[in-house]
DNA sequence: ACATCGATAAACAATG
DNA sequence: GCATTGTTTATCGATG
């Protein structure tokens, strides 16, 4: 089906921001590349509502870098701002998480997808939410949230109790007992390292933590797991078939979606933090015909993503250990997120065939999943809509 | 039964 | 002196 010059939503144009909200491009393999609304970086509450999204621009580590002094202060930082710079394993799931972080527990914040009641989805979540129940996450993990949602990924101790309080209202409620047990677990805990402020400029006291570069994929992967866990129990996503879709590394499937007509297939989505872009190939597109920038919106190529693909097809051939995808030569689709700059991209097949309404579906839905920070959420709101 | 992990409490020192 | 921060130890329950 092709696309058609329909009239686009008002509210879908506000989503998309100042990106042209339907401008599918073809690479030269073949891939539909799809931009998505910018992203929000450095994420902050206050970028979380559509028309600050739109003014939210990528902004250079400033101040910070002059607070650490010391060697591994400054591998600490750098480590973690290019990976949120290039890095699709980073937490820009959690930055626009809005009030959707997990269905099991709210956060009091602005979601995109609240500005429209309309939608069955975020009424759903919003009427299963209870609002001070201990949330699932461990301390750890709480930290690790805290720490990666800071515009410079770190914070002081108070910043990160701020957090949690600000995020999960009922630690606002909750006796102190937790804020020893965050100090406990900093000082416990090998993924965090403390880096002395720098003592000319420093306001407030105590020193600044970090989330160590080496532990932070292990992080990453325990939140995902428990955000999963929970996704996947509650109510909201119960949908028939749904919780017995795969999970396997980052990419979760829902089947029997059908997106169009001309596509009858199921749909596997890929998270955000797709095997396309991770930290471990950040110059993926540094090594294509251009750098792609929301500006001209160049097309790369694609296949540097296929030698990557290949590779690990390769590497789970030789190593024999890692498991097969399971739904390759399925008919499933593939759909990867990738970002650039302060945009994200979803990159389809090129033998997809949208029509405006699926791409609308499909912007809204990314947002969605920006928004609520779950794939399989995702999926019950794709099996709502169509 | 055992080990591990996470949560919690408490004591204590260092610091602003 | 006080509140906050950081470290350490101990205990308990859940889990594999």
């Amino acid at each position: 089906m092709e696309a058609s010059s329909d009239t686009i939503p008002s509210h879908t144009a506000t989503l998309a921001g100042s990106q042209p909200l339907y401008s599918p491009q073809t690479s030269s393999n073949g891939h539909v590349l799809l931009p998505l609304s910018p992203l929000s970086f450095p994420p902050s509450p206050s970028s979380l509502s559509p028309t600050t999204l739109e003014s939210t621009q990528s902004s250079p580590l400033s101040n910070s870098f002059s607070h650490c002094s010391d060697e591994h202060n400054a591998h600490c930082h750098s480590s973690a701002y290019s990976s949120d710079q290039d890095d699709l394993t980073c937490l820009s799931w959690l930055h626009q998480r809005g009030s959707n972080l997990l269905p099991l527990q709210p956060l009091p914040k602005i979601s995109l997808l609240s500005k429209q009641p309309e939608t069955p989805r975020a009424l759903s979540a919003e009427s299963l939410s209870p609002t001070l129940n201990k949330p699932p996450y461990s301390f750890s993990s709480l930290i690790f949230m805290a720490i990666e949602d800071s515009p410079n990924k770190l914070l002081p101790v108070k910043g990160i109790y701020e957090w949690i309080v600000n995020s999960f209202p009922y630690y606002g409620t909750a006796a102190g007992g937790w804020r020893n047990s965050v100090r406990h677990n900093l000082s416990l805990s090998k993924s965090f390292r403390r880096i002395q402020r720098d003592k000319s400029q420093s306001v407030g006291k105590g020193s600044l933590w970090c989330v160590c570069p080496e532990y932070r994929a292990a992080l990453l992967e325990v939140l995902k797991k428990t955000h999963h866990y929970h996704s996947t129990n509650s109510n909201l996503l119960s949908v028939p078939g749904l919780l017995e879709g795969a999970d396997y590394g980052t990419s979760m499937v829902c089947d029997s979606v059908d997106i169009s007509d001309s596509l009858s297939h199921s749909l596997l989505l890929s998270a955000p933090s797709s095997h396309i872009l991770t930290s471990d190939n950040p110059t993926l597109f540094e090594n294509s015909s251009g750098a792609l920038t929301p500006d001209h919106e160049e097309l790369v190529t694609m296949e540097s993503v296929e030698e990557e693909e290949d590779e690990e097809e390769e590497e789970e051939e030789g190593g024999g250990e890692m498991e097969k995808d399971p739904l390759s030569n399925s008919g499933y689709i593939e759909l990867h997120y990738y970002q650039c700059h302060q945009y994200q991209y979803l990159v389809l097949p090129g033998e997809a065939e949208l029509d405006l309404e699926s791409v609308e579906i499909l912007q809204l839905d990314a947002e969605a999943q920006e928004a609520a920070g779950s794939l399989l959420d995702l999926a019950g709101g794709w099996h709502q809509c169509l």
